[in-house]
DNA sequence: TAGATATCTTGAACTAGATTAAGAAACTAG
DNA sequence: CTAGTTTCTTAATCTAGTTCAAGATATCTA
């Protein structure tokens, strides 16, 4: 699917409305293990994952890595506080795989919303939903285990266990490597 | 500082627009502990905190409460799932103080959304700004000990402690009452 | 003013999950 | 094919945070 077919699920576009966007895209191949964005910079680009799957992480005192999201085909992912506030980044957006992105700078998306509103539309649906998920997110985590986070992660994200490093999942689920492993067995032994 | 006057710090409205947008608000107050949204109904409005205090939870099956969000004055909030996709709500939103709310139906926000598309542009900054706040506290709560992240609940609402029961602050923090207190014994004696 | 109810604290025993260290598997790259 | 590196698992020990139970404060109501 299109980024433009992507799109219009949301809002109907004009041809030259279409283009215009398309316009403002720079296309980006990313191979395995390629960082897009880097803590300590500001974030230019917001990113649209056209293929592969990115992880956005934090990076802490103790160089612990914290994974704050992994990003999937036809999601946006990137340091939203850096892009939008131009301030420097404390997170750090990398390939999990070959992947294929979209980039729009910021001041290009700012002119976009000037020149056609109707992306402030797509753009309001999107965060919205985005709301929605994270707030779940935060119930997982003071209210579930970390098997159950796990479950659900599973469900979540049915593909990506095999081509994660499991330490990332660990990692996002808010726990070590090590208990991660225990708790895969646990689950195994059942 | 009134609703337009909040609104009118991210956008710019004419009298038509701003008078219109007040025509669908429904104004409500609220005593202590009064409930404006609960579990199991479908959310129909999207509230604005005019003065006062609401917090958001979620109960679970052992009929524990899991507090989601305070909200405070100018803040909107509510069960954005349940609002958006006007299926079964799993939170409950009450009053921790007497408050003044501004309510606006699904419908109506819908209809203002075509009739003056600006608003589009509004929300989009709000639900842009909402979810840098919730990507951070995930954040918190997957890398930071308890500790750390009461003291920066403190920092972030320094008036609600002094009226808000300790055990909703616990909730939010993702700990148990007890382990509150001994936090904050440990930080008395340093 | 007192009695009832909800909140907060304390302490002892417990457990989910962390840390450390080491070995086993699995992927590199020459 | 092999040496080197990263990832994954296992086990022992440790700790942050929970659970349970009781007492102390505070708040509400009559």
């Amino acid at each position: 699917m299109s980024i433009l077919q992507a799109i219009e699920k949301h809002i109907t576009l004009s041809k030259e409305e279409g283009n215009y966007f398309l316009s403002l895209l720079q296309p980006h191949v990313l191979k395995q293990g390629e960082f897009i964005e880097k803590t300590g910079k500001i974030t230019e680009d917001f990113i649209y994952v056209k293929s592969g799957c990115l992880m956005t992480y934090y990076t802490n005192d103790q160089a612990q890595e914290h994974v704050i999201q992994f990003a999937m085909p036809n999601w946006w992912t990137g340091d939203l506080n850096s892009f939008t506030k131009q301030v420097i980044s404390a997170y750090s957006t990398r390939a999990l795989a070959d992947s294929e992105v979209l980039l729009i700078k910021k001041k290009d998306l700012d002119g976009l919303f000037e020149r056609f509103p109707v992306f402030e539309k797509y753009f309001r649906i999107i965060f919205q939903n985005s709301l929605i998920t994270h707030q779940n997110r935060i119930v997982q985590n003071i209210a579930a285990t970390a098997e159950e986070r796990y479950l659900d992660f599973q469900k979540k994200y049915p593909s990506l266990e095999q081509y994660v490093p499991l330490k990332y999942i660990a990692s996002y689920l808010g726990i070590t490597p090590e208990f991660l492993s225990k708790i895969r067995r646990r689950l195994m032994e059942r």
